[in-house]
RNA sequence: GUGGUUGUAGCUCAGCUGGUUAGAGCAUCAGAUUGUGGUUCUGAGGGUCGCGGGUUCGAACCCCGUCAUCCACCCCA
């Protein structure tokens, strides 16, 4: 049998590892700073959780977990109907934000709000794996549940910053509001008709105004109606803006006015706080823009919206996010307010990749600082002892376990990168001294046991 | 779910218009070097050519099917 691993998934090798832990690491350390608390929830989620909260598409991604034990054989034997919740009741989680939702219902009473909490986990969507896309891949989130203040918003964007500051990945970091589209729907008339019509609006960059607006007529969805001249004109002119210009966003606001759109101006109102927010108290290192077609897939989405995008680098967004204003009323909490953000690391490993930013980082070196070479029965509980030593002395050492060859344990050392090898045999257990061998110069030195630290340059 | 790409050694690939024992580099192992790696030299092992069927005297190569892979659409981290 030849091994294989499902589609979409990855293993991950020793070198792998070292750069994903840097990644991991350098999030952690971010939302540490931000003074989040970090949280784990089940992989699997019963499917009543999951369920109908990330749309359509959503539903058809979830991994369904087949019940297990004599209730599969029950429905092979059975010739009565089957019903869907007697295969399956669980499912793989799609995000860490829904379970975070009914987490924070289910310890509401533990949780002190506003509660800022972060969680690493992997999650799972049975899509199509291709570039950046795979079936099993994790996420940093961090969300901010029980407060409505803007500075939450706020903090992400900073957080976002900061984070892909460190990795030196140039961002574009995307804003936009979810009220500014239920305003524009508002305008073309198509408030029943919201989700079609973000699915279509984000379209916009491919397509174009009039190619969305088209497609809309021939989905049935829009009518003619004077306030379409009036948004039009202002999104096509706002479509996008950078850094602080607000120009655009009073275009659009004032068709809101004139139409009433009382979710609309609120939409604009938040984003130039939020905006006016950052400028006056942040110097960001990426740009910040405002994107009309911005929409976001995800159901839940209710205010400010985010997406980071890598600068010269194809892979669809590495971060996302944004606020949720009733995310916990399903599971019995209403009005609950919260906003959050998602880093995607597979991607982000993927784009260090694409910009050679892993070149810089010293990532291939092994944590085995020193290793002894293994002479024979004597010297191994000589050596062991020593190793022993070293370690509490906070020296990363090993002994190598078997008795081989000193080419093969010589190669060990090298391929491991591990960048001193003691050599202790008759003569030097005589002695009392050790053979260190210095791997990048080929240097060799007897010395005593007390000065290993000192020459590997611990001291 | 729709469209396309590619499947040859552990890895990366070559293999002419179908023609005899299917090759290379890297990796592995052994030796040169019985207390020394990374360099060099010598040698060795390793392949149902994704799988199944068909055409043919003859198929890695052509045809059909199937599976896997990667890419694009949709959607998303």
């Amino acid at each position: 049998m030849k091994p294989s691993i499902p589609k979409g998934t990855r293993d991950f090798s020793p070198a792998e590892m070292q750069r994903r832990n840097y990644i991991f690491e350098t999030i952690k350390s971010v939302f540490l700073l931000h003074g989040f608390q970090q949280i784990e929830t089940p992989a699997m989620e019963n499917l009543s959780v999951l369920e109908g909260k990330y749309g359509e598409e959503g539903d058809k991604l979830l991994f369904r977990i087949l019940n297990s034990g004599p209730v599969l054989e029950q429905i092979r034997n059975s010739k009565s109907e089957i019903r869907n919740a007697d295969v399956t009741e669980k499912g793989l989680r799609y995000d860490l934000t829904v379970p975070f939702a009914r987490y924070v219902v289910q310890h509401r009473n533990e949780i002190t709000f506003p509660f800022k909490r972060f969680q690493i986990q992997q999650v799972w969507r049975a899509d199509r794996p291709q570039k950046g896309r795979y079936r099993e891949f994790y996420q940093c989130d961090a969300d901010i549940i029980g407060s409505n203040s803007l500075l939450n918003e706020v903090e992400l964007i900073q957080i976002v910053d900061k984070v892909f500051t460190q990795f030196k990945i140039p961002v574009t970091i995307k804003v936009n509001n979810r009220k500014i589209l239920q305003g524009i729907a508002e305008l073309y008339n198509l408030k029943e008709k919201f989700k079609d019509f973000i699915i279509v609006l984000d379209k916009i960059e491919k397509i174009g105004l009039e190619g969305v607006e088209n497609e809309l007529k021939e989905k049935g969805l829009t009518q003619i109606n004077i306030r379409t001249v009036l948004i039009r004109q202002s999104i096509a002119r706002g479509l996008k803006f950078t850094d602080g210009s607000d120009m655009a966003l009073s275009d659009i606001n004032n068709a809101f006015q004139k139409c009433e759109s009382e979710v609309g101006m609120k939409g604009i109102t938040e984003v130039v706080a939020i905006a006016n927010t950052v400028y006056e108290t942040t110097e960001l290192k990426n740009s910040i823009e405002f994107d009309i077609s911005l929409a976001r897939g995800l159901d839940y989405y209710t205010g400010a919206i985010i997406e980071v995008k890598a600068k010269d680098v194809q892979i669809g967004s590495v971060c996302g996010g944004g606020r949720y204003d009733d995310l916990t009323g399903i599971f019995g909490l209403p009005n609950v307010s919260g906003v959050g953000i998602s880093f995607g690391v597979d991607r982000i490993y993927d784009v260090m990749e694409e910009l050679k930013l892993f070149d810089a980082l010293q990532t291939e070196q092994s944590s085995t600082e020193i290793l002894f070479v293994n002479f024979g029965e004597k010297e191994e509980i000589f050596c062991l002892k020593l190793v022993t030593e070293l370690r509490s002395a906070g020296i990363a050492a090993e002994l190598y376990p078997d008795r081989d060859k000193i080419k093969k344990q010589m190669s060990y050392a090298n391929d491991r990168k591990i960048p001193f090898v003691a050599l202790v045999g008759e003569e030097e257990m005589k002695s009392g001294k050790v053979k260190l061998k210095d791997m990048n110069s080929g240097e060799e030195k007897l010395v005593g046991k007390e000065q290993i630290a000192e020459m590997i340059g611990k001291k």
